[in-house]
DNA sequence: CCAAAAGTGTTAGGTTTACACCCATGT
DNA sequence: ACATGGGTGTAAACCTAACACTTTTGG
């Protein structure tokens, strides 16, 4: 293979921002640094560029690493290129938000990385631009969200209205009228109610929902406003 | 500075699809690629991103240079980067989108860069994956589009609603009532009527228009929902 | 005077919001 | 029996879409 000449190759990298939901908050699956410097900072999980892999794979390749999980959902957030971003060497960072359920990752939490689920209000400092990162990843989640089920990626397979709810409510840091809520919800067509109940958090209990996954794949780039008065976000 | 050992340094380059409207349909600038291999095939504008250059910088670099244009709505797309996608060497590209007023750029076209408009409609084969940049670029500007009031920048200064409908039109290649359109798009109140008329496009005339810089960037990120059911789209 | 494009109003249907009470159950 | 959270209905305001006729003027 032939090369261009005379131009600059520079370091890439990939981190990802994993939120999590665990019922009551969102949060964010953040590691202590392993190398030198900043060693034992608070930062993304990431890795550099391979040579023959691309960004999605390498983005797939971190999150797998560190969570043991495949087949999430991922986004490409944006590539970040400050010249001094990172302050050992010039590297540009492609940013990938990721959603996981967190009840389907409880194992190890791979000792090995020093991965820690942080609750997003009350961040640690991040290295880098890191929580520049978080920022813009949060502000896309928002945006997204207000227009997309896409948060039903954050829960268990079997959920409750009051549950997706209070999810929405973490997100968009309001309370939403759980009368409207649900109906909005339930009118999309895209939950089926479960003949068992979620009696964990209620005396009464709360019907559990799957999702319909036809619906759901069907509808998933639909404009569907979930939230009341999106404009205020 | 030190630096990180044993990493791939990779090649990133920039890559800009730049729309512009000509008061009919969408365009794109397209050039004849000036350097072997594929010389003189169709290829969007680009170039390497230099050592202390961010993204941003390099995305307005190689605009300024083709159009000589400063200023200019731009906004990052997406970051390419499979393994092949450059047949040269690999190369990650991060692609822009550029909206321009076609009217305020008459000037040289650079005549040097084998620069041209080329109607989206029946775009030549392009190099690379940049057939797919473009219609992720269109995919984005649509979807941006029914939400914000994206598409004033591609309009000159002064532009009827008859004008800014036919570009709506362009961009979902559909036909819009009239009467509904200029409804929603003046009760923004983006819109400033001026006394003079274009009398070009009709014999009546039809009143000229300025947009509200402060209301337009006010309302730049709010939901405006200019196109009638969205979700065909 | 005619063709061509600009401009404008109304109504029906649907969507969104605000709001309050009853239900089921574990303690 | 009572506290807790789950579940549901209605009416008013608002928004959206569908639809047709009049105005202006250059040729």
């Amino acid at each position: 293979m032939s090369r261009y000449l005379k131009q600059t190759r520079i370091l890439v990298a990939v981190d990802c921002i994993i939120f999590g939901f665990d019922g009551q908050e969102l949060k964010l699956l953040l590691i202590q640094r392993g190398l030198e410097p900043l060693k034992g900072r608070w930062s993304l999980v990431g890795g550099f560029l391979k040579e023959n892999e691309s960004l999605e794979d390498g983005a797939a390749h971190v999150l797998q690493q560190l969570t043991g999980l495949q087949g999430v959902y991922m986004e490409q957030l944006y590539a970040f290129s400050k010249p001094d971003r990172d302050s050992v060497e010039r590297t540009i960072s492609v940013a990938y938000f990721a959603l996981i359920d967190l009840d389907q990752y409880r194992q190890q939490l791979s000792e090995e990385y020093h991965a820690e689920w942080v609750s997003l209000r009350g961040l640690p400092d991040l290295i880098f631009d890191h929580k520049e990162m978080v920022a813009e990843a949060k502000k896309r989640l928002r945006y997204k969200a207000a227009l997309h089920p896409i948060l039903f990626e954050l829960l268990p397979d079997k959920f409750t209205v009051p549950q997706l709810q209070n999810l929405y409510e973490g997100v968009y840091d309001s309370l939403f009228d759980k009368r409207n809520f649900s109906r909005k919800v339930l009118s999309t067509g895209l939950l089926v109610k479960q003949k068992s109940k979620d009696k964990l958090n209620s005396k009464k209990g709360a019907f559990y929902y799957k999702l319909d996954k036809r619906k759901y794949n069907a509808k998933f780039h639909s404009f569907l406003n979930f939230i009341p008065n999106p404009n205020k976000f």
